[in-house]
DNA sequence: CAAATAATTTAGCCTTGGCTAACAATGTTG
DNA sequence: CAACATTGTTAGCCAAGGCTAAATTATTTG
């Protein structure tokens, strides 16, 4: 129970951190990441295709390649499960549409995203770093954590 | 090529948070992000047989599949890999033991978390909020935006 | 100490999300 | 308009990380 790990520079806070959580809380931690990497991936697709159409007026499966650095068959796959999940319509060979929800995921990620962004610049993080950064965390930050981090950028301005 | 940017010349930090940005930097964002994702779960692992070696003085596949919410099956086919890897050695059906290189990653997965930890709850969000957020957001953040994190919590204080 | 219980491992299955290679459709251009 | 280039699709492979069921190995206890 004694900590004294010198690594770790921030035991001097008023929470100390370093107890294991109660077995159930502990698993919910756990069980919440798995459920985010289940959706993230769609996420990014949708919000990506909402980017596209949005500021090119197309999305191209070639376009999400070279976005997301993976090959063309892969594309293809993941809008093949966008179609089946009726978050995009498309027909072969030809550009991409969001459905509805489609619309809606992409509009509810591009806001998740722009704001953590922004909180990362607001606190000082480089521009770069930022844009890596929010991309990872977007889909691990709760609703509660994203007000604040709204909140946070507002006050800054 | 399609959608090449007119927008690259512009320097990045001019760039509206509503433009998309250049391909390559696109690119790299989601490659960092997979990238994660490949070692995210292995420090999972690791840094929990870490804590469970250091608050409980033993760590039992039981005990990790609790914690994880996960069956015994995938925590053993697990312990196989961290074996492979050299991060754990166990013999079987005995507890296991964290190697010089498991020991290093424990330890910085466990300052990375504790890290991300008090810098939520410094900015104000709930605990139990602020450690699911932890959990999930920890693997994504880079050096550069923890020393920052770092730095906000103390002014805190 | 034998039997019951608990823990661990193995086997075999599934889905996701990558890849390459080959093929098909579309677009461009000499 | 025929040939070439680009784009999209399909087939088939792989590894990771889940699962259940069954077998194996401790551990506890009557």
């Amino acid at each position: 129970m004694t900590d004294s790990n010198p690594n770790d520079s921030l035991t001097a806070s008023s929470i100390p951190s370093d107890a294991l959580p109660p077995v159930e809380q502990h698993a919910q931690q756990y069980a919440t990441v798995r459920n985010a990497h289940e959706t993230e991936l769609i996420e990014d697709y949708v919000e990506l295709i909402g980017d596209l159409l949005k500021h090119r007026g197309e999305a191209r499966a070639a376009d999400i390649a070279n976005r997301m650095a993976v090959s063309q068959a892969t594309v293809s796959k993941m809008i093949r499960r966008l179609n089946e999940l009726e978050l995009v319509t498309s027909k072969p060979y030809r550009s991409l549409f969001l459905t509805e929800a489609g619309q809606k995921m992409a509009e509810t990620s591009r806001t998740r995203h722009d704001i953590v962004l922004h909180f990362l610049r607001a606190l000082g993080v480089k521009d770069a770093t930022a844009r890596i950064d929010a991309e990872g965390m977007e889909h691990h930050v709760s609703d509660e954590t994203l007000a604040i981090m709204q909140r946070f950028t507002e006050q800054q301005k």
